[in-house]
DNA sequence: ACCGTTATGTGCGTAACCGCACATAACGCC
DNA sequence: GGCGTTATGTGCGGTTACGCACATAACGGT
């Protein structure tokens, strides 16, 4: 079971070069994480941050009156918990898991060190929360100009490339609650796309069908969030000064 | 003329020690901030970062069709170009002068170099980002369930901190650029306020008459971000261990 | 095979916002 | 003081999504 999971699978993870991988290796926990289970509260101090491999992680803030809107999708390409070496220690957003899976965490003050010694792993880590940044302005850009089925094709593809996969389980409710609207604004807008043959739907259990033209499709946010995360995470190898600040040019 | 314009009018350089404000000082350059000039582009190379003090600069992202919406909202509480320290570079978004002022710049090189010191300015400009970061997340939540007069009002109290005065020279359709509505939309929602009693409107020149009434009808997401940057930016003094990455608690 | 539960599909009327077309009004300049 | 320009106000039909009330359908256990 241990052999099938291993930290490689995070790409965040895999980027590390050697010397920084040896060194958390070891301190790098298996967990599972079940649907619904929430990483961290809104406010909540971090004990430990998470590199998901297998499982999926909508970091989405609740609205007093009980609506909800998801910020970002953390999956394989990422860690959960950036407050932590941001420096805020909380955010007054949550972390709940939405796909059910596996991944790694580490404890809290190991990464604060690890961060501190100001090497690659800031570095990297920086870069990440960069793109995650992207994310979220692409999702405030969405939001307001976007249908609910472009959004849900953002969605589909952003999520999917997360998993590795082209299948997600997933109900039309659990996702109507990420992009914060009705679930019949869902079940309409799936029923569009699976109407043209994009995608199947039955049951809490999504497959796109075919990809290029759902990616044709769907509007700029996922292409600028792909975009980005591809250019700022691209496999950063042990000396390549991608990931150094570097000395800036003239 | 200079003697009116201080760097310390902006608060993020305000909370640098001693010595590293000591060291910036020098380097400090005083910039006309005039209406709509772009302090930078998608995707273009940052030269300098900008410390707002007198002026108000939008982020925002504008879609191929030319449709935009606003990401976050700078002003003297903080800095412009953090795609520099986090490592992009660049980012996919703009910065464009929303309200004409002064502000004070630096050159790209010596920000990342005290940045590698990895002293209490990376720290700081790290907890600033927090803070931006649920700015941005506040509006994709903002975007996605609240009413045009409640996003206008989030938008003139969220202005308004960051110029510490109560009075605002912005066109209605600025506005409308920024929250990326009609027009026509804030027309009304201005017109209710003023109704209301609440602000005083007229040609460009928006003035808040009750701020406590105004702040009252406005919805949570103001109050998320006002106390989340309260929270991570409160004065810090030199030596103050509160920017400091802490050790760590059990 | 049955039945409760959960998931999805559908059909309304309503509210918010959009796009467009103007009307009005304030200001700046000659 | 007249006039072009810019800013704001208003009306109207159309679209999107909402809220609610159901109908159907798939699955899961006994």
């Amino acid at each position: 079971m241990q052999a099938l999971h291993d930290p490689l699978q995070n790409r965040l993870l895999a980027a590390l070069p050697e010397a920084e991988y040896a060194r958390l290796l070891p301190h790098l926990e298996l967990v599972n994480m079940p649907l619904g289970e929430a990483l961290y509260e809104s406010g909540e101090q971090l004990r430990h941050v998470y590199f998901p491999t297998t499982s999926i992680v909508s970091l989405l803030y609740v609205l007093e009156n009980g609506a909800s809107a998801e910020i970002a999708i953390v999956g394989n390409e990422g860690i959960l918990g950036i407050s932590l070496f941001m420096g805020g220690e909380t955010t007054p957003s949550r972390a709940i898991v939405q796909s059910a899976g596996v991944g790694f965490r580490l404890k809290a003050k190991l990464l604060k060190d690890e961060f501190n010694r100001a090497g690659p792993v800031l570095h990297l880590l920086l870069r990440y929360t960069q793109a995650l940044i992207t994310q979220m302005t692409q999702t405030a850009v969405c939001n307001r100009h976007h249908s609910v089925l472009q959004q849900l094709s953002r969605w589909l593809l952003l999520s999917l490339d997360r998993l590795s996969g082209d299948s997600l389980a997933m109900t039309q409710e659990l996702i109507a609650n990420m992009l914060g609207v009705r679930r019949e604004g869902v079940t309409e807008a799936a029923g569009e796309l699976q109407r043209a043959g994009l995608i199947r739907y039955s049951r809490g259990h999504i497959t796109v069908l075919n990809r290029p033209a759902l990616e044709g499709m769907t509007c700029e946010c996922y292409r600028v969030v792909k975009l980005e995360f591809d250019r700022l995470l691209e496999s950063v190898a042990p000396g390549d000064p991608k990931h150094m600040l570097g000395q800036s040019q003239p």
